[in-house]
DNA sequence: ATCTCGATAGTCT
DNA sequence: GACTATCGAGATC
């Protein structure tokens, strides 16, 4: 498994392109508490021209981050409750970036199912039950399947705003793995984003067909 | 499976 | 004062 942090030049791609080459690549953040990692399963586009974008109404305390250099996160706080990570994938002030809305956990379950707030008893259940599919697939949607989840799962907050990803230490996103660990989904699906106005004007929401672990169909 | 709704606080008008 | 790049519970089919 090739862990290394991509180049800062894969992310001076812009939002459009990058969204749909981050699926299947790895994001992995490494604390005291432990290693947690997953494949990119779903991703969304938001660009300075877009009014559903943090940036379209120009730079401010909170999005100063998406008007910054390429390949760093841009983690905001939303709803009173959650946080939502980004990738910033163009040139400082263009402001075009990348939601990360779900990944497939690899490493780091337990770590994962603790900080998500799952019950003792229920986290014992599951690592009985990891090796039924059904299980798994279920269990991997609970603990980061949506852009909150995620955060929660990973431990991310306002603290890791700005940080940047292409140091391969803390947190970083990593090539898609290759031979025999590599991901059986290939073909991207288009569709309108989550939890926005106008949904429908932009399809800049990505996903992979067949794969299980989305936020939603 | 699909829906409605409340929680909760930072940001912007 | 309104809105929000969300989530989970509870109701209903």
């Amino acid at each position: 498994l090739n862990n290394e942090a991509l180049p800062r030049s894969f992310y001076r791609q812009g939002a459009i392109v990058a969204a749909r080459s981050l699926l299947n690549c790895i994001l992995l953040h490494k604390t005291e508490e432990g290693l947690v990692s997953g494949r990119i399963s779903e991703t969304e586009a938001y660009t300075p021209d877009d009014p559903a974008s943090h940036s379209y109404r120009g730079k401010t305390a909170r999005n100063a981050t998406m008007f910054g250099p390429p390949g760093h996160a841009y983690v905001y706080f939303t709803y009173g409750m959650y946080h939502c990570l980004n990738a910033v994938t163009s040139e400082e002030n263009d402001a075009e970036a990348v939601l990360i809305r779900a990944v497939d956990p690899l490493e780091g379950w337990e770590l994962m199912s603790r900080r998500r707030g799952l019950p003792e008893v229920e986290i014992a259940r599951l690592l009985e039950a990891k090796a039924e599919a059904r299980t798994r697939e279920r269990w991997g949607r609970t603990l980061t399947g949506g852009p909150g989840k995620l955060c929660q799962a990973y431990a991310l907050t306002l603290a890791d705003n700005g940080l940047d990803l292409t140091s391969g230490k803390g947190l970083w996103i990593a090539p898609p793995a290759a031979g025999s660990g590599a991901s059986p989904y290939h073909e991207i699906c288009v569709s309108p984003r989550i939890g926005i106005r106008h949904s429908m004007e932009l399809l800049q929401r990505y996903t992979l067909r067949g794969d299980p672990y989305v936020s939603k169909k």
